[in-house]
Parts: structure tokens; C-alpha cells; sequence
DNA sequence: CTGTCTATAGTGTTGAACAATTTTTACATA
DNA sequence: TATGTAAAAATTGTTCAACACTATAGACAG
């Protein structure tokens, strides 16, 4: 019952996602064994090596990573608090199968955190940076055709102007929401169809924010994601109809 | 590597807190003994056995709720993710202490996600039902004297604001969002003074959403907020000087 | 072909064990 | 007395082996 007063992190929800564009990480806690397995898992799902509905075999996956069952387990929490795996009593965990509403909730969060972010957003606002580092991270990774890193560029550009709010919540909550939406992004195919026509309207706002017309700005974020839902959902309904 | 089709519920983020107005709840999954434990210390947690700060020893947690050591630490893991407890390495977990920045970023992500949520909501949206439910509730405790049961009314109806967006993923983030608040509430003595004045303020956002005029409710909803952040801060202030 | 039953595989939970780290205690020194 | 150091104790991090319970698969009778 000793009252000690520790002091970490704010969320709690640290170190998701990261790509290329990542920002600045202090290393205030020590990455745990468990931490350390699930970036791993989170890679191998993020990459397609794992395909959303696939079964995770606690022996299995213990002989290949090296790792006792408890942590596992562990691992497998960590995961699927983040959304990326899914539990089943007795039956175990499985890649999380992203379905037709979950990419319509997705894009309603996205429009509902989003456009308010930047709408209200000061030009000068240290994220601007991280928005104009994106957009040139995803021109580079499109020239070397690395449609991987350019889905990566993206959701660091949108996560940027989640930043725009200031809130670390938020923030947190909008990586779990990108966790997702990568997900979705593998299991469609044909990455450069997916990615590409929306790299030139990214940089699109970029320049009404630049320009101090925030309002402007918000409005095409929210024809741009108008747009990209409807696009995502017509590449899904062909790779998986009906379901 | 067999790729089966399971179906669960949407967000993965599944019973959190639930108020006496909690909502049905179906039972399909299976509550596993972690997940029950979890529910017990959650409680400790919120009615205030366990203040913020302190150490929760493995050993003497063990003894009490008659689980192993490795069922605890599971406990644990989920009680981490979700924001409650806090881990140090190889000293232990805490119970999280919210801090002045907390309150702060908590009310921020309640502006941004309550207001535009109500601002939008159609008046005989069914959440309307549940927001009625929890002012009823939140009266009810008021006379028995049972400020525990206002703050989870208080909770209940803010959240129903929340499930007018009609997005799951939302709902389930200011689930987490509220778990905090209810740390913050546990830390600040005298919940009359506390809850108190802000039920017939509520009751005046249902009246006039349920009177069709949405822009005026989100209007006194955000006064509402801005005067309980200041009245919450001064509160911690006064319990936690500098902190 | 269908439904029931048994066998098998996999998860849920426990207890014990040992390594690594922190905290406490004891002791010697200034 | 105060202080710094080293040994001892307590606590956490991690693994392993075992058993209970559940679900899946396969065998078998109708």
C-alpha cells in the first residue's frame, strides 16, 4: 500500500506505428521483451505475410520467435488492444479481418478527427513540418515504386494533421485507426493503383495550409477522404465480395 | 497458416466500464478468469480502495483474489492497455496518476469528439434514449445520496452524446478517455460538491437536442465543458499542489 | 448422407523454479 | 552522528511443465 509517485509517459499507448517519416522517440522506458516480439508480428501483418483471418498457433509462433508462451501471450495482448489481432475464447487468436463497416467506421473517424484537426489548425504549427516531410518521403518512395513506403508516407501525412490538435490522445487513438487502415491496405492489391492519385492531392492541402487558408485546406481533406473511401471500397468489394 | 473466418465484435476493445445504465450486453464471448479479475481491480480502481500512485504488489494481489502469479500479470496487461495501471520495470505496476496535463488533453478530446458529435445528432437517434436514461439515473443517485453512481450517470450520458456519431471505434475511444476521468474524479474528494451542479446542466442539453435545436445544444454542451475543466482543475490543484 | 460419439489438438490456468534487478539491512569508516 | 559501501532480502522478469477445459476433426452407426 506504499504511495509512491512514478513518473512515465503520458498515454500509455506508446510506440505503434512508425514509418519511414517516423519523428523523434525518447527512450524514457526500456523496450520490454514483449514490446520488442510485437513490433515483429506487427511488421509480418503490416508487410502481408500474415493474412487478415489467419489462425496465430501459440507453439508455433513460440518455436519460431523464441519466446516462452506466457510472453506470447503477452504479445498477443498488446496486439490485440491495438486492434491488429483478435481474440477468440478457446480457440485462440487470428488476424483481424477488416470488413466492409469497418472501413466505413474508419473513414467516418477519419472525416470526424481529421478535418476538424486541420480546419483549426495554425500554418506554423510544428506539424505543418512533419506534413511537408511526409509528402516529400511519399514523392521519393513513388519514384523507386516502393508503394509500400508510399502507403507508409501517407498515413504519416495524415497523422500529422491529427497532430495539428495537440492532443497525445488523440494522436494515440488516430495511430490505432492507422493500424487498421494499413491492414485494409494489405489486403487489397495493386498498390500503385491504390496510392498513387492521392500523393498529388496530399500535397494539395499541404499548400492551403501553407498558405494560411486552413478552411480551404479542410475542405478538400474532406472531399479527399470522401473520395478515398469510396475508392477503398470499390478495391475491397472486388478482392472480397460479399462479405 | 489455415485460414479460418471468425466473427466477434467490431472494435476489439470490448466491456470496459459500465455504469448502473450500462446497456445490454451479449454474451459471446466467453469471460475468461483474467478478464473477471481485471473487472474486480477496475472497481477497486474507481470507488477508490486503490488511490492513484500506489503499488500493487503481485504476491499479496495473488493471495487476495486467489489467482497465480501468472493469471495476475495477465491481469495486469490488460489493465495497462487500457490506461489504469502502469508499469515500471522490475519495480512493478502503479496505478496511474493523472496529472495536471491529463485533465488538460481529457477535456480537449472532449470538445473535440462531444460537441461535433452532437451538433450532428438527430434528435430521436436512439443514443437520445440512453442520454434520458442516464440524466433519470444520474437524479435517482442524486437523492439516495450516491455520488459514486452521479459520476457513473454523469459518464453514461456523455457517452451516449458520444455514440450519436455512430462509429464503434469512437464509442470504445471515449470509453477509454472516460476510464481516466473516473481516475481523475477518485482523486478528488467531496464528489457532491464535484457532480453535483452539472446534472441539471446535462438535463438542459437533452432539452433542447430533444427540441431539435442540435447547434444549441453542442453550444451549451462546450460552455458545460470548458467550466468543468476550470472547476476540475481547481480541484486537483487544491488536493495536488504542483504536481 | 446425417447425426452422435470419441479422440485429438489447442487454449486457459496453475505452480514452481531461476535469473535479474531493486530495496533494505548491516557494517565499517570518517 | 553521518555517510558510503557491500552483503542480504525481497520483488519482479521469464521460462517451463503440467493439468483442466473447450473445440475441432475423424470414426462410426443409423
Amino acid at each position: 500500500m506504499a504511495a509512491r509517485k512514478p513518473q512515465g509517459d503520458e498515454t500509455g499507448y506508446s510506440n505503434l506505428v512508425g514509418g519511414s517519416t517516423a519523428g523523434s522517440r525518447a527512450a524514457e522506458t526500456v523496450q520490454t521483451l514483449a514490446e520488442t516480439v510485437a513490433g515483429r508480428i506487427r511488421e509480418k501483418v503490416i508487410s502481408g505475410t500474415l493474412t487478415p483471418g489467419s489462425h496465430l498457433s501459440e507453439m508455433a509462433l513460440c518455436e519460431e520467435l523464441q519466446v516462452s508462451r506466457n510472453t506470447l501471450r503477452e504479445v498477443f495482448r498488446i496486439l490485440t488492444q491495438e486492434g491488429l489481432l483478435r481474440y477468440e475464447a478457446n480457440r485462440g487468436v487470428f488476424v483481424a479481418t477488416p470488413s466492409m463497416s469497418t472501413i466505413i467506421d474508419i473513414y467516418r473517424v477519419r472525416r470526424f478527427i481529421e478535418c476538424p484537426a486541420l480546419a483549426q489548425a495554425h500554418p506554423r504549427h510544428p506539424g505543418t513540418q512533419n506534413m511537408r516531410a511526409a509528402v516529400d518521403d511519399a514523392r521519393r518512395c513513388r519514384e523507386v515504386k516502393d508503394w509500400l513506403g508510399v502507403g507508409s508516407a501517407d498515413i504519416a501525412f495524415h497523422s500529422a494533421i491529427v497532430e495539428l490538435a495537440d492532443s497525445p490522445r488523440l494522436s494515440s487513438f488516430y495511430a490505432h485507426i492507422s493500424l487498421e487502415l494499413r491492414l485494409v491496405f494489405g489486403l487489397l492489391q495493386d498498390p500503385e493503383f491504390l496510392h498513387g492519385p492521392f500523393i498529388d492531392q496530399n500535397v494539395d492541402i499541404l499548400l492551403e495550409l501553407e498558405a494560411g487558408r486552413a478552411t480551404a485546406a479542410a475542405e478538400k481533406l474532406e472531399a479527399y477522404l470522401l473520395r478515398a473511401e469510396r475508392f477503398i471500397l470499390g478495391a475491397y468489394a472486388r478482392v472480397a465480395p460479399s462479405a
